[in-house]
DNA sequence: AGCGTGGCACGTACGCTGTACGTACGTCAA
DNA sequence: TTGACGTACGTACAGCGTACGTGCCACGCT
């Protein structure tokens, strides 16, 4: 058996919460899946909730990033966010944990300072690129929380929300009774594309009007969302 | 002391949620709180959770739409998404609770089924209005997770953060460490604004694109926000 | 080699949790 | 009057996080 160190506590923790679900997480089941007092854990972790944050902190630590800073940033935020959401799949239990509480850690910085990065390089102005990225994170963690939270176990699921949606009182909701079926579908890779495209295009839109306004003849669109006339929001 | 109620106990554990936390809710710290045993809150709640999905439930069906039928869908889906701002605002622990599990009542079918009305009313076809809706809640969840999640007690907060972001290494994180005063600027208002205001104007031209697709002559740019020439997504 | 010291695993114990269960008291129907 | 039922209560149990005290072992110094 090797020694009892902090990333065995923090591998154990995390196993536990992919197998059983947070609720399960007590310092004594860690302890016993160890093979270990339950005290000998505070030899390495101050506390359960800062074991909780050393898991969070090695979630976010997991996220690679395979963007090439060759291609255009546009394409660049969307392999970031990608990468982003590949976690979430990798580890879903664990990512609602780490999206219940606030980031703390370098290891949450880096993804962070990545994407600020991309967007200063593409143009955007210190306020923008912070707007702009403040706006994707609540994109990402609105739609990860959604695909994940909708996994109470690890089996599929399948017919529990069917079932449930399919019994709606259709003269109440009249809409969501006749879109039931796609409200249903489970396609998350769609709607988080849909989404991410949505947000990309329309951020790309807004630096070509601000880089109009600032040096109108350098209106060059390099990107095929251009559109060529237009005014810029009240 | 009036009699013991479901909406009594609700009542108390929202009032025990936003003064302590979610953390400090217990039966029998909610029974204290209604001068009543621990155990007499079970002839009316089968159990803590599902107490917990009667206060979700509750703090769902305080939403109140004020939007104006006769407004541009714009402008309503913009009312819309701030009145489900104003109830996090009202009940911020709660919210994260809310938030952190899945809908199952009725309660939190409405704003739903209201949102699918006016995209439908709009122009939307069925499979754009439940993408357009997901992504809007998508964004709905995560801002006001940002903003309610940095609320560890009601105590203003003001340096915690602050001190946090200011200490980071600049070499390590050269745009976090530049930026940081606007990261930690709390504006939130703004912030949420800011990412609203850029979905619908996203979708809008999308609706834009998609109605000219089916029917050319009737491009007739009610929105100001128009742009009049541009190529659809590959 | 002998010895002190510090770190690590352990067991016990305390106050807390959710809740199963048995009991007692009120009110209403027959 | 009597029975039944709903509600409030108290007790009890398993499990929680963790403060605290004990003992082992491996190391550095003399």
């Amino acid at each position: 058996m090797p020694p009892l160190t902090r990333p065995r506590i923090v591998a154990a923790a995390i196993d536990l919460i992919e197998r059983e679900g947070a609720d399960a997480v007590s310092m004594r089941r860690i302890a016993a899946d160890l093979g270990v007092g339950a005290m000998s854990l505070y030899n390495h972790v101050s506390s359960k909730a800062a074991l909780l944050d050393a898991v969070a902190e090695f979630v976010l630590s997991q996220i690679s990033f395979t963007d090439d800073p060759g291609d255009a940033w546009t394409e660049r935020v969307r392999v970031q966010a990608r990468a982003v959401r590949q976690i979430a799949h990798d580890y879903p239990r664990s990512t609602m944990l780490v999206m219940s509480r606030p980031v703390r850690s370098p290891a949450g910085l880096f993804p962070l300072e990545r994407a600020l990065a991309t967007l200063r390089e593409a143009g955007f102005s210190g306020e923008d690129a912070v707007r702009v990225v403040r706006t994707f994170i609540a994109y990402l963690v609105g739609s990860l929380m959604r695909e994940v939270g909708v996994t109470p176990a690890f089996a599929p699921v399948h017919d529990s929300e069917d079932g449930h949606l399919a019994e709606v009182d259709a003269t109440l909701f009249p809409q969501v009774g006749a879109l039931a079926p796609l409200l249903v579908a489970r396609d998350h890779e769609e709607a988080f594309e849909y989404g991410l495209d949505l947000l990309i295009r329309a951020i790309a839109l807004q630096l070509q009007d601000s880089a109009r306004l600032q040096d109108p003849a350098a209106t060059r669109p390099k990107e095929s969302t251009a559109a060529k006339e237009g005014s810029a929001r009240g």
